[in-house]
DNA sequence: CTGGTTACGTTATAATATAACATTATGTCG
DNA sequence: CGACATAATGTTATATTATAACGTAACCAG
């Protein structure tokens, strides 16, 4: 649990936000490579925007930053909703339900089921880990098999509440 | 616990739906009265297509619906939105949000902080009231201020394990 | 190099949601 | 009652998010 306070606190303060991004590429790299996967130009594209942001962004902010950084070519929804979903399959970005939008995931590869704390003035999110064992094992008496969980926290983060009012 | 447990069989059972849906419709009207809120009739209109379905509908499923009770009529997508509105303000319905979708609320008018269950073969949704205490003891010491929070948990109910296969 | 597969590109359109403004109903007070 | 303020509804147009369908290019195994 200490981890995940840790993690949380990245997201929500000021880090060297280069190393975190050049970090998480090479280690997607490497899963690809692992699983024998393709991390094409595309697709290392539209990871790199999501890197670069610790908020969410929504599929067709990513399209207009590949069409803003590559003049000339006009890129269509499609291309960014296939790499994203190669993406989120891969385990290497989540889709933010809540808000229509995704972001990176700070484990890449793992899978994992995530709990995100958003907030509500600055957009960050932060990503926790922690599962929820009670509702899960109230599932488990109901029979319910889980495949997939969402659990989305909206807020506003101990920075926002200082400097906001 | 043992309450939740009940509410969320009866959304995965056979049960008396009529019933249910007469309780919950005069327990918003109830709150309503209390409350000097003015439950008229497209807003009644929407919480009982959606009080019908144990399922969640999008709100131009519930626009379709509109339109077929009042043939002649041609009900337009900004009048099933503000009745959402108010049902959500109010607490008598709550939004799917992974699904895009809306489905009454099993407390009307208690503004609960609900999670779901969601079944993906047959679609019902099962509420459950039990707000997890762990993730809010996190936020909590990350100094986060909780607003809202949005737990959906997709996956099998028990009975569609034992028919569908 | 050939055929099978995967990824990308393009066009059109579906599905979800809201902005902006006109009209009607409701309630209040003189 | 009648004039006003307010809340709710109706209408038109458009924004935002997402996918279907089909063609082309890149990649890879044999
Ligand atoms: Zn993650
Ligand atoms: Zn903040
Ligand atoms: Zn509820
Ligand atoms: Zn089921």
């Amino acid at each position: 649990m200490s981890r995940n306070i840790k993690s949380a606190n990245i997201a929500f303060r000021k880090h060297d936000h280069r190393r975190c991004q050049r970090e998480l590429l090479s280690a997607a790299r490497r899963v690809c490579e692992l699983r024998k996967l393709r991390l094409t130009t595309r697709r290392r594209q539209v990871l790199e925007i999501l890197l670069i942001s610790h908020q969410p962004l929504g599929a067709y902010d990513i399209l207009a930053e590949l069409n803003r950084a590559a003049s000339g070519e006009r890129i269509a929804p499609p291309i960014v909703y296939r790499a994203l979903e190669f993406l989120l399959a891969e385990g290497f970005i989540h889709r933010i339900e809540s808000r229509n939008a995704f972001i990176s995931c700070v484990h890449p590869g793992h899978l994992c089921a995530a709990q995100f704390l958003i907030c509500r003035d600055c957009e960050r999110v932060a990503e926790l880990e922690n599962s929820d064992a009670a509702l899960l094992a109230q599932a488990d008496v109901l029979g319910f098999a889980v495949d997939h969980s969402v659990v989305e926290i909206t807020g506003v983060c101990a920075e926002c509440q200082k400097h906001g009012g």
